[in-house]
RNA sequence: GCCGGGAUGGCGGAAUCGGUAGACGCAGCGGACUCAAAAUCCGCCGAUGGUGACAUCGUGGGGGUUCGAGUCCCCCUCCCGGCACCA
């Protein structure tokens, strides 16, 4: 054996090894229990963040754990690989996204190779290939055919001076990133899956997700927020402006909710007389403190309003101003303005004003809300900018209300001022109320999602095309499967806005059905699409007949997923209800794609840029940047900038530390080591550089133990006689198969690779100080050797495949089997117990270990610790924690 | 703004079911080895008071439940993630 420890000889002899040998190869093999564990894949931005060695290292570990433990254990690995970036970085080197992609999978595959995975590299999968969009595009068409993904007006961001479609992220303090123009809200047709339809089934499936963190499920739930509510309906006034033109099915409706399905928009136009206004309320026990009524900008009602109203209408233009994201318009300052229109109270036929405010979302509920500032927050600070009434209608059950209201009363409580409904309580007066909404025909229980259909279109070139051809005799026409795929061109010129959308080689084409001329659809699929299967595909992703093959039913689910925090909803929401497409189809015959599901925590840095004006950023590497006299400056120029928050590491703030040096510095064995000792993997972790020499050294003096050891000459194991241990040995022994017990709980249940690791130092730290070198001690230690490499093998792999082939000649670290805890070894009798006075901590008494509780609290009455600080009172309680402490209350 | 999470020594973190707060590591300090340095090895290392045994305080802030609270409950502050077109 080496003296030294060198990783850059033994490391990639281990990963040449592996290769060689495909010991990471998975087959279907029904003799074994299987064991698929996946790493979210990576979107190949340029090369590996410290997130993903955090990501992929973590699923090694519990890979290489559960293959020792005698699982059929598939790991693969993919590339998320169309996006934004690829766009954004053609715009800028001027090169073609697809060339920039090929050529970051290529380098940061070498550079997962080189952390070690094992992986099964060949079920490699890029979204960006036309064999795997390919059967997205044909489910698509499937879904289509099935009435899933329909078509309809969404709003987007609009660039007034480049004239493109903004993504979020591309929108900076209400402007444009490149052109600075202010942003518009803009109406455009998209298509959309009906992730409602299965809104219940989302949501009740959590129930069954023992696996998953409660925090993930609460936040699905809140996400999907099905709230239970009424649905009124107020009377409108007729329209002083407008001449009656009674609706001819007599009660018109003038609702909005799916007047955008309808492409044009035509629900609810031409309302006047004999229409109603429709809302949707949680706390219909608020009804009778109704003092106005709020409607979305693009409501019907508003724009019909807005119709010789110049004012009116100057501002519902003001409100298509901005982002289109709900934090901006959460934050924004609410506003509003009075429609001139009135509604009538359904039960007081009071005549309330109609408004029409910047907070209404138009994609929720009816897109108009009755406003009680009394008992809403936002109401109260409406009504108060706009001078409008404040009605208290809610008490507190045992208390009355302080008037006037400094701020609103949110709670429920009893009724008053309600008419027949005063003393009722809330939940009381909301069923009663609904009961003669009902009866009056003015309103109905109803149940209401905050989840919304999920549009899919973009208007970006980077994607997987929409498989849809324009005809303007047969419209919307699905492309068959026999023309699939619809191949994206990838030998492209890049400038403002999508290449094929000015190609005619790629739209120009003949209508499957009538063979007319025809245009193809050239906006692309959201890249939530192709990560919302992926994880199936890997089971036959060979497969070129179909979408997925029996394969799928035997990997699936998956046991063991594991990626960031930050995808907690969107991504993880929408595989789960691709997984149900996908059963509703007949791909697959489970429920839910994840049964066990690692939420790991973001790797954060700080951020560091500097303003170019215009709302633009230039985002400045934190190894680019140096404290000087307390001034954070640019190491090249050695002028300041400004420091930004501490963030999730990310391409687009540019605060990425390249884990490459340390992997060239220390080896793959350190950087993992580091990675999973640093922080438990659900806790976010603060990127610093300390602490990787420590890592480094624990390695080098596990290798010197062992290498001390070996050398001392061969272990005569049938030498060893476990009856004639010394008390030490017998302690250190006990002490070795605890931990084992331990570092099996950490890594299996718990998941705490930080503890696991801990636990594997303090054993090497006792067995370094364990002397003598008799043959009961050496056998001990080559115990306890053998079992540290094996429990650290998952961790550290490739420094483990030497030493134990160094300490077990002719052993193979792959075909090595985890150790098993010896019952036998924890036995014990004697324990110590903490003995309190008040709860305070005074001594502490060894007893028996199996010392009965009598003999236990005569023992603590007993100790001098304890009768210095019971001052001669006498115990009035003694609480006696079998295996723990002794509190003794006077 | 809304939803979810977090805060423990100089630093990362441990304390798994309400029962010894600070495991393990980093940094620092002292010592051994060395001509010297690095590496390695040994020891110390929450704060305050005390020569010391020890005592008091101490888990973001305030209150509560309990024999006992880092852990449970209520209120607050700050930080992080998500908010549907970043992935």
């Amino acid at each position: 054996m080496e003296a030294q420890y060198r990783p850059e000889v033994i490391e990639p002899e281990a990963q040449q090894h592996w290769e060689d040998q495909q010991v990471f190869r998975a087959t279907e093999d029904w003799s074994k229990p299987k064991y698929y564990c996946l790493s979210m894949f990576p979107y190949p931005s340029g090369k590996l963040h410290m997130g993903h060695v955090r990501n992929y290292t973590i699923g090694d570990v519990l890979a290489r754990y559960h293959r020792m433990k005698g699982y059929n254990v598939l790991q693969p690995m993919g590339w998320d690989a169309f996006g934004l970036p690829a766009e954004n970085a053609a715009l800028a080197n001027n090169v073609a996204p697809a060339g920039w992609t090929y050529a970051n999978i290529d380098y940061m595959r070498g550079q997962l190779k080189r952390l070690g995975l094992a992986v099964d590299w060949s079920r490699e999968l890029a979204t960006c290939k036309p064999d795997y969009y390919r059967w997205e595009q044909w489910l698509f068409t499937k879904l289509f055919e099935k009435g899933l993904i329909y078509k309809k007006m969404a709003t987007v961001n609009w660039d007034p001076v480049d004239l493109t479609v903004l993504a979020n992220e591309q929108v900076i303090e209400g402007r444009g990133w490149r052109s600075g123009a202010l942003v518009e809200k803009r109406d455009i047709p998209m298509y959309f899956m009906r992730i409602t339809a299965y809104a219940d089934e989302l949501l009740n499936e959590l129930d069954n997700l023992p696996g998953w963190p409660e925090r993930v499920k609460t936040m699905q739930r809140n996400w999907i927020g099905k709230s239970f509510g009424v649905e009124i309906h107020f009377p409108l006034l007729p329209s002083p402006s407008l001449t009656p033109s009674p609706s001819p099915s007599g009660r018109g409706e003038l609702r909005a909710a799916d007047a955008g399905e309808k492409a044009g928009g035509a629900g609810g136009e031409g309302a006047g007389q004999g229409d109603v206004l429709k809302v949707f309320t949680t706390r219909a026990d608020t009804l009778f403190g109704v003092t106005y009524v709020a409607v979305a900008a693009e409501h019907p009602l508003a724009r019909q309003a807005a119709v010789g109203n110049l004012e009116l209408a100057a501002f519902i233009h003001s409100c298509k101003q901005g982002s289109v994201a709900e934090a901006d318009m959460a934050t924004m300052e609410k506003k509003g303005m009075d429609t001139g229109r009135k509604v009538y109270h359904p039960f007081t036929n009071e005549a309330i004003p109609v408004f029409v405010a910047n907070y209404v979302l138009m994609g929720y509920g009816e897109g108009a809300v009755m406003a009680v500032p009394a008992h809403d927050e936002r109401d109260f600070a409406f009504a108060q900018k706009y001078d409008l009434p404040i009605k208290p209608v809610i008490k507190p059950v045992d208390a009355e209300l302080a008037l006037p209201l400094a701020e609103a009363y949110v709670e429920q409580g009893v009724l008053f001022d309600s008419g027949d409904f005063s003393g009722r309580t809330s939940q009381d007066a909301i069923e009663k109320i609904a009961l003669v909404l009902k009866n009056l025909k003015l309103g109905e229980k109803r149940i209401t999602w905050r989840l919304r259909d999920w549009g899919i279109s973009r208007q970006r070139y980077w994607g997987c095309p929409i498989p849809i051809v324009h005809c303007p005799t047969c419209g919307d026409v699905p492309v068959p499967d026999a023309q699939l795929p619809v191949v994206l061109p990838e030998d492209v010129k890049i400038d403002i806005g999508s290449p094929i959308k000015k190609m005619p080689s790629f739209y120009e084409t003949t209508c499957p059905k009538c063979a007319g001329a025809a245009t193809r659809e050239t906006d692309t699929m959201d890249t939530f699409v192709e990560s919302s299967w992926y994880y199936a595909r890997y089971a036959c992703p060979d497969n070129a007949e179909s979408m997925l093959d029996e394969r799928a039913n035997y990997w699936l689910p998956v046991d063991q997923y594991i990626g960031g925090i930050e995808h907690a909803i969107l991504h993880l929401l929408y595989a789960r209800f691709f997984h149900k497409l996908m059963r509703d189809v007949g791909l697959v015959s489970s429920n839910e794609p994840f049964a066990n599901l690692l939420t790991q925590g973001m790797v954060i840095a700080d951020t560091y840029y500097r303003d170019l004006g215009e709302g633009k950023r230039q985002w400045i590497n934190p190894a680019d940047v140096e404290e000087r006299e307390g001034v954070t400056v640019l190491k090249a120029d050695g002028q300041p900038v400004t420091v930004g928050g501490t963030e999730k590491m990310a391409k687009s703030k540019n605060n990425g530390v390249d884990p490459q040096s340390l992997i060239d510095q220390y080896g793959a064995d350190t950087a993992r080591l580091f990675m999973m000792f640093a922080a438990p993997p659900e806790q976010s972790l603060e990127w610093s550089d300390a602490g990787v020499e420590g890592a480094n050294r624990f390695l080098r003096r596990l290798w010197k133990t062992v290498y001390e050891h070996v050398e001392a000459g061969e272990v005569e194991s049938d030498r060893f006689d476990l009856s004639g241990l010394t008390p030490t040995q017998h302690d250190f022994r006990r002490m070795l198969h605890t931990g084992i017990a331990k570092v099996s709980d950490d890594i299996e249940r718990r998941k705490q690779f930080n503890t696991a690791i801990a636990a594997n130092m303090e054993l090497l730290n006792a067995l370094v100080k364990l002397e003598g070198n008799d043959a009961q001690t050496r056998a001990l230690k080559q115990e306890a050797l053998e079992a540290i490499v094996l429990m650290l093998a998952p961790i550290v792999p490739h420094i483990c495949r030497s030493l134990i082939a160094a300490l077990k000649p002719g052993a193979c670290l792959m075909s090595a089997e985890w150790p098993v805890v010896d019952e036998s070894a924890l036995v014990c009798d004697e324990i110590e117990l903490m003995l309190q006075v008040n709860g305070k901590l005074r001594g502490k008494i060894k007893v028996a270990a199996d010392a009965s509780k009598d003999s236990i609290e005569q023992a603590a009455l007993g100790s001098p610790d304890v009768q210095k600080f019971m001052d001669g009172k006498p115990a009035k309680k003694v609480v006696v924690v079998p295996g723990r402490l002794v509190n003794i209350v006077v």
